[in-house]
DNA sequence: TCCCCGGCTGACTCGCGAGTCAGTCGGCCG
DNA sequence: CGGCCGACTGACTCGCGAGTCAGCCGGGGA
């Protein structure tokens, strides 16, 4: 090993280990009291470094959120592409891939995951600097597409639009998510949350592929067989 | 009408005119800025009144988005709870009830559906003002509670987590509304919206209903225009 | 040994925006 | 008509917390 390399790399290392340990704190705190909810004093306190540190590593507060976003985001949608545009994959291993990497990320750092969700996804955001939930959409766009391969080779009912089974896989995943980190579920030991998984994974794949059901294409047409009387429409006097 | 009625109408009506130009104001705000995002002063200018007169009808900020959560949210909730705990209706009928509810209660006002999924439901918010995600967690438990009953009848399968199921439901309107709250979906019209909600609504039934599919039943050919006499969904009490 | 350099420190500044309050105005009652 | 009451106003206060910066070490090189 050169000197240089060795150097360099004690360098990089160190300098990394600082920056990694913020960025721990930022997320265990994030999770905690919420990005609005915090100070920067609370995330060097518990990064156990000094306040102004902070700032020599990251710009601003927003860019230590942004920085969060960036790297847990970046892991999972190269992981779901990964799954998405594998060639020889069935949609069904697909989607179940997708519920695996999601859950996945859970397993292994779940409080990441809930600043993901609850921080980035969701950020109400008013002037919400771009690559937040630009990344979110994005990841949304490339099931769509994924959705959309699959029904030209029919491995996915026709009928339905591919952008809003994205939005409801992921809906689903989020949710199913949720309700771990909001505590809903008061079990959270891996094998439930395997449970949930495959649950979430089954239950939208039955709902979503064709055949099995016969009333796939057929049903929207079928009439009703009047199941009581549901006085209810769409519109309003 | 008598001189009573009419009076206590009035001085309430009135009274309560500057409170809901206000509430009004907050939730456009709200809507388009976040929570954090906007100042006092953006909510009185948008309501066209003197900065002092917001804390003359609300104690302070929070009390301003706890209102804006508790009114938008009892509506959705209590509409809500008389589909999920409806007698005589099938568990298919719920679902979609559930469905028809909060795409009309978007339909109605997409704003405050946004500020109450992006602000409310998932406010990040470390522990703090329970009412918050407390009264969001209900609804999914009430959900939950349906699912459950409805699988002592075996109208759903025996091997699901009730628990599970809400989420999943719950995920899934949510994420198709977010679909449209976050512009995903550049068709906004009344019929791009009743698309989506049936899709969601069957795609999870299927899903989620014991036997080979579900009693195909497609009704909302008629729905469109059964519009005779519904006393549900008329937004605002 | 001493000096220099850069990671590191934390007390300080300063702007922002929530919340206050002394005062105005119009309407109603005696 | 005069005085009271309460909705309404908006300039002001003040605390909080993001971001700054002058200076402190500790290690490495001369």
């Amino acid at each position: 090993m050169s000197p240089q390399q060795r150097k360099s790399e004690e360098a990089g290392s160190r300098e990394n280990e600082r920056r990694r340990t913020i960025l721990r704190a930022a997320i265990d705190v994030f999770a905690r009291k919420g990005y609005h909810g915090c100070r920067i004093a609370d995330v060097a306190r518990e990064a156990g470094v000094a306040y102004g540190l902070v700032y020599h590593y990251f710009k601003n507060k927003d860019e230590l959120l942004e920085t969060v976003a960036e790297t847990g985001w970046s892991g999972f949608v190269s992981r779901m592409r990964t799954v998405a545009e594998s060639e020889d994959a069935s949609l069904e291993d697909k989607v179940r891939g997708i519920a695996d990497v999601a859950f996945e990320a859970y397993r292994v750092d779940p409080r990441a995951v809930k600043v993901l969700i609850l921080e980035v996804a969701r950020s109400p955001a008013g002037g919400h600097v771009v690559s937040r939930q630009q990344a979110f959409l994005g990841a949304i766009r490339m099931a769509a597409e994924m959705f959309a391969r699959a029904q030209s080779t029919g491995e996915l009912r026709s009928d339905l639009d591919p952008m809003l089974c994205a939005s409801l896989l992921f809906g689903a995943i989020e949710m199913g998510l949720t309700a771990f980190v909001s505590g809903l579920m008061e079990d959270r030991s891996p094998e439930a949350l395997d449970r949930a998984k495959v649950q979430i994974a089954e239950s939208f794949l039955r709902g979503v592929l064709p055949g099995a059901a016969p009333s796939a294409e057929a049903s929207w047409k079928q009439e009703k067989q009047s199941s009581g009387t549901r006085p209810k429409a769409g519109k309003r006097s």
